[in-house]
DNA sequence: AGTCCACAGGAAGGGCAGGCGA
DNA sequence: TCGCCTGCCCTTCCTGTGGACT
């Protein structure tokens, strides 16, 4: 059998499956935004009542918005500020809302391109290189105090931009409307470091906090709901057995209520299934999927990770081949040493590989933990997180890898 | 009560890549 | 295109520390 053959196969059983599972995929996706949004009243009237003041020329507050991660944060503003701008539109037609998400690379990774894009956005097009800073500010000023408008600025994970760049441009931007004539501009600061509104500048912390709203985790009750609103507009009519939907929420739910891994695990859960050539999604199809999230997620950290992190990782495994537990760092440095010299590379100091063992604790794959053991030393018990599965493909990927 | 282990983890600075501005 | 600046990775040097042992 060839291969373009097999592929073939696969397409034609895919197209001819009598019995599909998904009626819309996108729907089952954390981004997409449903008509109405459950459990999110309280937010969204808040956010709509500060924003309201826009429609009749005025500068509404700025707004903090802060919470754990699938909360629904970025959905609601988003829908707040589409609705917002559908009203302005109907009538005096003042209102524009910028959203930009400050994780993106190449769009908001330094003042230069966040400015750009904020100017792309108001329909300026800027060269992507080669002006000066200092230029693209003031075609940004001109474009923004161009109209008699209020412009909303929505940046979304906010806590990356001041990592990158200092918190000097937020401060910049929170003085924005004193260098204006005729626009006012908001700005709506979304994170969900809830540390982050610490470290600021206590300038800057108080104008953009003007006001502060805080979205809390949903329970396991609120991610059914979800769930079901989602899973109507995705899934094919009951394709789901009744345990399913349940189950996903109860599993997000222990984790802070995180609405986007719950739909994940539906997601995914009706995607084994569907590999699988059932025509029912089942409570172990939920099973699989949380190992398959799981699993996926750490090989790809593997697969990231420097050089040298693989190497400290590749020793960990070494020994706990060898029936070690609870590693100390001197160990690993020691095993690491040598895996170095074997593969011709000169071994980084142990401080810095002390570091590289807390990036992997943070990872997830290994679990360091600061203990004292008294006349023994003050270090880290180190121990892998990941089941024997996940530890064999590990080895795999970092042995073809590094050649090991 | 004091010692001392085996590090943790902060501070400062070197060196380098890659983007910025002229 | 080239110097300059910044951020990142890494080293060096350092001080701090919980608790078993004496």
């Amino acid at each position: 059998m060839s291969m373009p053959e097999n592929i073939q196969t696969i397409f034609q059983e895919f197209i001819q499956k009598s019995t599909p599972i998904f009626k819309n995929r996108d729907a089952l996706n954390s981004h997409f935004t449903p008509e109405t949004i459950p459990h999110r009243n309280q937010q969204i009237n808040t956010i709509a009542s500060i924003l309201a003041p826009s429609l009749k020329g005025a500068k509404p507050s700025n707004i903090f918005i802060y919470g754990m991660t699938g909360t629904g944060k970025t959905l609601v503003s988003r829908y707040v500020g589409q609705e917002l701008e559908k009203m302005s539109n109907q009538g005096t037609n003042q209102v524009k809302v910028l959203y930009i998400n400050c994780k993106m690379r190449k769009i908001a990774d330094t003042e230069y391109r966040l400015v750009a894009e904020l100017c792309r956005l108001l329909g300026q097009e800027v060269p992507s290189t080669g002006l000066p800073t200092e230029q693209v500010y003031s075609t940004f000023f001109r474009v923004l105090d161009s109209y008699n408008w209020v412009v909303i600025i929505i940046l979304d994970e906010i806590d990356t931009l001041v990592q990158k760049m200092s918190d000097n441009f937020l401060y910049n931007f929170t003085r924005i409307n004193q260098e204006l004539k005729k626009a006012k501009v908001s700005v709506v600061g979304i994170t969900n470091d809830l540390n982050f509104i610490d470290i600021l500048d206590p300038r800057v912390k108080s104008s953009l906090s003007e006001e502060e709203i805080l979205f809390p985790p949903y329970n396991a009750l609120e991610l059914q709901d979800i769930l079901r609103q989602r899973s109507d507009l995705g899934f094919m009519k009951s394709i789901l057995t009744e345990s399913v939907i349940p189950k996903c929420a109860a599993l997000a739910a222990q984790e802070h209520g995180d609405a986007r891994r719950a739909l994940d695990l539906l997601r995914v859960a009706g995607e084994l299934a569907e590999r699988n050539k059932e025509n029912i999604v089942k409570e172990e199809h939920v099973d699989f999927a949380l190992e398959k999230i799981d699993y996926d997620r750490i090989i790809e950290s593997v697969k990231s990770i420097p050089k040298q992190t693989k190497i400290v990782l590749y020793s960990v495994i070494k020994l706990v081949e060898e029936n070690k537990e609870n590693l100390q760092t001197g160990e690993i440095f020691n095993v690491y040493e040598d895996r170095c010299k074997d593969l011709g590379l000169t071994p980084l100091t142990q401080r810095r590989v002390s570091d590289l063992i807390s990036e992997l604790d943070m990872l997830g794959i290994i679990n360091a933990d600061v203990v004292s053991l008294g006349r023994y030393g003050r270090t880290r018990q180190i121990r892998l997180s990941v089941s024997n599965d996940i530890k064999e493909k590990i080895k795999k990927v970092l042995e073809s890898n590094l050649v090991i």
